[in-house]
DNA sequence: GCGGGTTTGTGACAAAAGTTACACAGCAGG
DNA sequence: CCTGCTGTGTAACTTTTGTCACAAACCCGC
């Protein structure tokens, strides 16, 4: 009984996020997958990890991080309800290492596909089969577009790019950020992001606050 | 009679550098792709360019690069037989234009592949379908690798790591290439990169000539 | 061997980013 | 209201990278 709750629960949460996919793929998933949750700055995954199963985000949000060997993170892009992890994808299928790290940036809920079920569902599924695709194809120009900001782009307008982003992710102008944070996801110092955010202020590019970035461009 | 010395010629090289693709998909390739001939230094495809077909890289070697407007170019990974574009694999499949540049580095031939015939392939041949996979997740990777290089790591680290992956591909330890080249792959400016070599040498990793750097790391 | 190209070496300087050090503002809890 | 924590502002300095200017070395064809 407590299984046929939370399938019934796995189903409504595909139906809203995944509407595209075939009503049978949808009671398949639901029957060989379960939901997991997260807290906000929980983990996902972690470098190192092996696994399992293939993550798809049913609510919430994450951020995919790249990490270095002295524990330097760096802020790649962000996943939301209706999107999966083309890493745990790709990685999935072969058993491999995840050479990235994931975190909730809010109480999240990820539906995992274990890795078995992937072939089959491969081939015998067309929508899931677009929909793995379509992952790949939008997390590969995401990257494109990081090795863009890095190799081309000088720190005042990576900053600009990422407030965009993070404006139209939390779809409001006002973000809580704090310097810190922005420093960490840019593999920078605090120091150089408050210095060039009060340049950006004084241009009127932005509004300061203490917690608060709010958007004016 | 014109046609069928062509697919010969396609079944021959299909089976030296993708053996793991099973009889039938070769010949299912030779009867409905051509061999595209490139010179040294010709490019395979340009910004903004929509895909008709995949490219398999059936002989000689491609560098791929990202450009951003202004035309500096980024070097990123580089193709030999055996590998295929994941870029045109992703493109091909939406239409997509192109976001990036790939210029042969000697004489190539690239098995063009119709985008209308993917499908096709991916549904019904085992063999086309993991080569796609492992293809994506291969091109992942080495992205990855491009960002951890640019996001962590500074310039004499990354001159290091761009000698060793071409030592790796030209299977030699005498590399023929100009700092100019260096520099304009790393989007830098020729004058760090003789500075930074000059230092490496001495140190003792590298011997420098006219035209050839020799790796003795 | 003599120009004229290309490639490399180098010094001086400028700009960008990272580091150190410290002051101070804002807010929360006692 | 005081205390302490977190977040921000800022000056001074170092390091790294990029730019400018020019010299020297090398290579090739004549």
């Amino acid at each position: 009984m407590g299984i046929m709750i939370q399938h019934s629960g796995v189903q409504q949460l595909l139906e809203s996020h995944f509407g595209q996919f075939e009503p049978e793929l949808i009671s398949k998933l639901a029957e060989h997958c379960v939901i997991r949750d997260f807290e906000a700055d929980q983990q996902l995954m972690r470098p190192g990890q092996y696994f399992k199963s293939t993550m798809l985000i049913v609510e919430g949000g994450v951020k995919i991080y790249r990490e270095d060997q002295d524990g330097n993170e760096f802020f790649m892009y962000q996943l939301g309800a209706g999107d999966a992890c083309a890493l745990s994808m790709i990685c999935a299928t072969r058993k491999e290492q995840s050479q990235i790290s994931a975190k909730a940036i809010e109480p999240s809920k990820a539906l995992l596909v274990p890795i078995a079920l992937m072939d089959e569902l491969m081939t015998g599924y067309k929508t899931w089969y677009y929909f793995v695709l379509e992952t790949y194809r939008s997390r590969f120009e995401e990257l494109l577009e990081v090795v863009d900001n890095i190799a081309f782009k000088s720190m005042d307008e990576r900053i600009e790019f990422y407030l965009k982003n993070q404006r139209k992710l939390s779809h409001s102008d006002e973000l809580a950020l704090t310097h810190q944070q922005i420093a960490t996801d840019m593999n920078s110092s605090r120091e150089v992001v408050s210095r060039l955010l009060k340049k950006m202020e004084q241009r009127g590019m932005v509004r300061l606050g203490r917690n608060t970035i709010t958007v004016l461009f």
